[in-house]
RNA sequence: GUGCCCGUAGCUCAGUUGGAUAGAGCAACGGACUUCUAAUCCGUAGGUCGGUGGUUCGAAUCCACCCGGGCAUGCCA
């Protein structure tokens, strides 16, 4: 369906062509939601920058277009203002019937892809080590991103990229086998696992050789090496399935493509480097040279793909994901989410495969990167003893001071149903927070401003869903008996939601576009708070209200539930009926 | 040294890719509860958008140069 920011983009595109030739027909009319509400309902901006070409000035030109406009059904009224504005007023039909179309799609308005396959590499965490901090947000963000192309209607391949190779595994089989490796064994805590096999490495130099012993017979293929470190790999996938389980993430074991996955391929990607004629060798490793870096001395500045010693480095694994994605996988999009420190690193990759003339120049690809999050000092978020903060702990305790905030209310939830709320509300209060402000910049980590019922946070937003269940119960009604054709915008609170509501779909395709989730989160806030003041304003069930007007404010609030509801979902955050 | 990113109210953050008088929340002050749940709403106050130039009808946004801060800078990932 077109969203009244479409429709008028192709009304006023015509208007221009027919005002001023064709050749303008690819002119972008710049229609806008009006920001105040005396400026009209939406407006073009076109005129001043159209005023140049067509060699007129700004307030002509604009009347020269509304002159062309057909109004069609959507139209109340054009102004021109200021120095060539154009402010348009909608019809309150048109607007009711957007809603009532909007409210029968059930993807809520937001256009669909007409195919392409996406691939989201996020999480990526390191086998045998815990999650902390620094996982959240790849996994969190990535999960957003991954469920906004699917709801756009993109065939979404979610890849986590377990860091599950490399030297370190020979301490830490050898350290399981000290461990006693049976059958059954569990590794409790992944943290003091590692450490302790990491301290013996460094301290104990007889267990050092046989950590260098096990890694060759790790990468020769020894079968009973394999079978320990298929023995760490399920340990630990146990744990991040329990972390993502209570997180809420998409991500199953089947989403898995550790970077062991792609050892076999690595020696055909030096190979292909090779072909290209990009292979090069300095100081004894090969290296690529990407285009338009540069090193202090400003010479090429060299990636590089193989050590001296033969071994295979990050680059080189990147580029054979990178090449199984585009080749095997056939993607269209790639999306990196890691952290912006991996920035020059995928700048580099990227280059060296169009350098390659590796990828099809229908394959796009994306770093999407974010920044650290930070503790009340603005140095990385750090426990108080100075540790990292495991994402376990950091999930126990946004539970535990949820549960403490509803405690302090009064409430007739059950037991249970308060324990469910601290769940929803708590994780969804921290992944909001990490969502909520522009991911490339660092952001202060702050227990009270993400649980706090007011402000930008999941609180707020999962409160204004709450309150229209509320109503709802309240007045017995079934929310699929209610008809958003019936609506009618009296009130000023009421149109400003009815508008609101009609901008989901372009809010949720910037996200798609642009891959940044907190544009959804700015959008579904405004939403929240434009219910909160029609829920002043505008009564539903309260003596003295008309029938129609009720019915009306119904099928309004019901249409807002719903796109909260959706909108959260798509940030990966759940909602509940009562709190 | 070089490259990338960031700098907006006392604090935490938005600002729809160049538009109208730069917006929220917190904190401060003043109002609204026999309530569809005050877990909210309404109002007041708070700004040299790091600085200086430039581009143009118009700049927080684009370009240049500075000043601060972060990160990255060949054989870890």
């Amino acid at each position: 369906m077109q969203d009244p920011t479409t429709q008028l983009s192709i009304a006023f595109s015509k208007a221009i062509v027919a005002a001023f030739g064709e050749e303008y027909a690819a002119i972008d009319p710049l229609i806008k939601p009006s920001g105040n509400p005396k400026f009209g309902d939406y407006q073009a901006n076109v005129a001043m920058s159209l005023a140049k070409r067509v060699g007129d000035n700004p307030r002509n030109v604009a009347a020269k277009i509304v002159d062309a406009i057909d109004t069609g059904d959507w139209g109340e009224k054009l102004e021109i203002a200021g120095p060539g504005f154009i402010n348009v007023h909608l019809k309150t039909d048109y607007l009711i019937s957007q809603l009532a179309a909007v409210a029968t799609d059930e993807h809520l308005g937001v256009d669909q892809a007409s195919g392409g396959k996406v691939v989201v590499d996020y999480s990526g965490p390191n086998v045998a080590k815990e999650m902390h901090v620094g996982h959240l947000r790849s996994t969190v963000i990535g999960d957003a991103i991954a469920r906004v192309l699917a709801f756009e209607g993109y065939n979404v391949i979610r890849q986590n990229h377990l860091g599950d190779w490399g030297t370190q595994f020979g301490m830490l089989i050898e350290n399981l086998i000290d461990a006693g490796a049976g059958a059954d064994t569990h590794i409790s805590d992944l943290k003091t696992f590692y450490q302790d096999a990491k301290k013996r490495f460094d301290d104990e130099p007889e267990f050092k050789d046989r950590a260098r012993k096990r890694v060759v017979a790790l990468q020769g293929g020894d079968e009973k090496t394999l079978e320990l470190w298929g023995k760490l790999i399920d340990e630990s996938k146990r744990h991040f399935n329990h972390a993502y389980q209570l997180l809420g993430v998409l991500l199953t074991d089947d989403d898995i493509r550790a970077e062991s996955f792609y050892n076999d391929k690595l020696p055909e990607v030096i190979t292909a480097l090779e072909d290209a004629g990009k292979l090069k060798e300095s100081q004894g490793a090969k290296v690529v040279y990407p285009e338009g870096f540069k090193d202090e001395e400003g010479n090429p500045f060299p990636m590089i793909v193989c050590k001296s010693d033969g071994g295979f480095l990050y680059a080189t694994t990147d580029l054979a994901a990178l090449r199984y994605r585009m080749n095997d996988l056939k993607a269209d999009r790639i999306v990196y989410v890691t952290d912006s420190r991996q920035s020059q690193h995928f700048a580099m990759v990227f280059q060296t495969v169009n350098q390659c003339h590796w990828r099809p120049d229908n394959v796009q690809l994306d770093h999407v990167a974010f920044g650290t999050v930070l503790g009340p000092d603005r140095k990385p978020f750090k426990t108080r003893s100075g540790d990292t903060v495991k994402l376990i702990d950091l999930m126990e305790e946004a539970v535990n001071r949820a549960a403490g905030v509803i405690a302090e209310k009064t409430s007739d939830l059950s037991e249970d149903d308060q324990k469910n709320v601290a769940r929803v509300v708590g994780i969804g209060a921290l992944k909001y927070a990490d969502l909520s402000s522009d991911r490339i910049k660092d952001y202060v980590f702050d227990w009270d401003r993400m649980l706090a019922l007011e402000g930008n946070t999941a609180p707020y937003l999962i409160n204004a869903y709450v309150r229209i269940q509320s109503i709802f119960r309240k007045g017995e009604i079934d929310v699929a008996t209610v008809d958003a054709s019936k609506i009618q915008l009296g009130e000023d609170a009421e149109k400003t939601l009815a508008l609101k509501l009609l901008q989901f779909g372009s809010a949720v395709q910037s996200v798609a576009s642009s891959l940044e989730p907190h544009r959804l989160c700015t959008y579904l806030y405004e939403l929240a708070s434009g219910f909160h003041s029609f829920y002043e304003k505008c009564p539903v069930l309260k003596d003295g209200v008309e029938p129609d007007i009720k019915d009306s404010r119904l099928a309004l609030s019901a249409l807002v539930a719903r796109t909260l509801k959706e909108g959260l979902n798509l940030l990966g955050i759940d909602v509940v009926d009562r709190m």
